[in-house]
DNA sequence: CCAATCTCAGTTAGACTGAGATCC
DNA sequence: CGGATCTCAGTCGAACTGAGATTG
């Protein structure tokens, strides 16, 4: 008796009504908000054959000159294991591909033969400019509602979010 | 020239400092939130018992009554084939568990035997009033170094995102 | 026959774990 | 030897795709 699809005796049943419960919820929508970033990131820079791990190790590169392997692992986020392909993918190694445009340079430390210092090239540099732009648009378009000030605060309120939980 | 954060010469190699890009980057900050978010969820979660799934399903089921489990599906945002198991767990009827208890029922729709119509039962009505609560320490925690006044801005921008987004 | 629904098997992308190889 | 680094193989949970089965 009680299965009625169609409501006519209390409101709220649109088929697409999400509860305010889990709306209101902050960690859904940090994670509904983590899609949305990811899909519209992904898309922006696969028109310029890149990856989100690819930009962010670049970046690292520039911000805080040639680093090993663990450092910018350590830096970006990105898992040991994981850097190895982004590292093949900016070198031009990895096989498929073949752009052969090397973007950084991969050599033995010649201080402590462990290690790799990875080395942003030219020709990265000049590609990391383009990456750039494509970034600026990407998050012009996930904040598209917001004013200047709410994105700012926005960032604001995550980066002590994530300083928090950061520190572990 | 217009990239160069600290114009210092040779001193920033702190091997764990993240480059101001990339703290900056809404993206990212909106990824490294969810992935906290997720990993306390689930922590308090796992300590009833219960999943996020489950969760946002019977919310879901309290706030609009019984559905079918389409509609469900579309509610919570959870894939059309992984609310399968989700409503196997709260029946009681997959296997290895076998708490018994029975949170929702699934019965055939009498009008369109095609669909099952889930309805909650008074023991998953129970079992949910705990889980709200342990819900809200979980929000509690994760916006830890937030005012009340922020969480309620934080949450408010991020429902502008995601509703901006979500209308495809 | 066609359309909708539920179910299940398989696939994919992302992140992690463990072990081997190399070098200090 | 212990310890750090890079690399590769395999694992694991989350999310999706496709197809079969059932019913209207």
């Amino acid at each position: 008796m009680r299965t009625m699809p169609e409501p006519d005796r209390h409101g709220p049943t649109d088929p697409s009504a999400v509860p305010a419960r889990l709306r209101s919820l902050a960690s859904r929508l940090l994670g509904r908000g983590a899609v949305h970033a990811e899909r519209i990131s992904n898309a922006r820079l696969a028109a310029a054959g890149a990856t989100r791990w690819q930009y962010a190790t670049l970046v690292t590169l520039r911000d805080g000159g040639p680093a090993s392997q663990a450092t910018l692992s350590e830096r970006t986020g990105i898992h040991r294991s994981d850097m190895v392909a982004v590292l093949s993918g900016l070198t031009g190694s990895d096989t498929g591909t073949g752009t052969g445009t090397a973007y950084v340079r991969r050599a033995p430390d010649p201080a402590d033969r462990r290690r790799n210092i990875v080395t942003l090239t030219p020709a990265g540099r000049s590609w990391l400019r383009t990456l750039d732009q494509l970034v600026d648009e990407t998050q012009d378009e996930l904040l598209a509602p917001l004013t200047p000030a709410e994105r700012a605060e926005l960032v604001r309120l995550l980066q002590r979010i994530d300083d928090q939980h950061s520190a572990h």
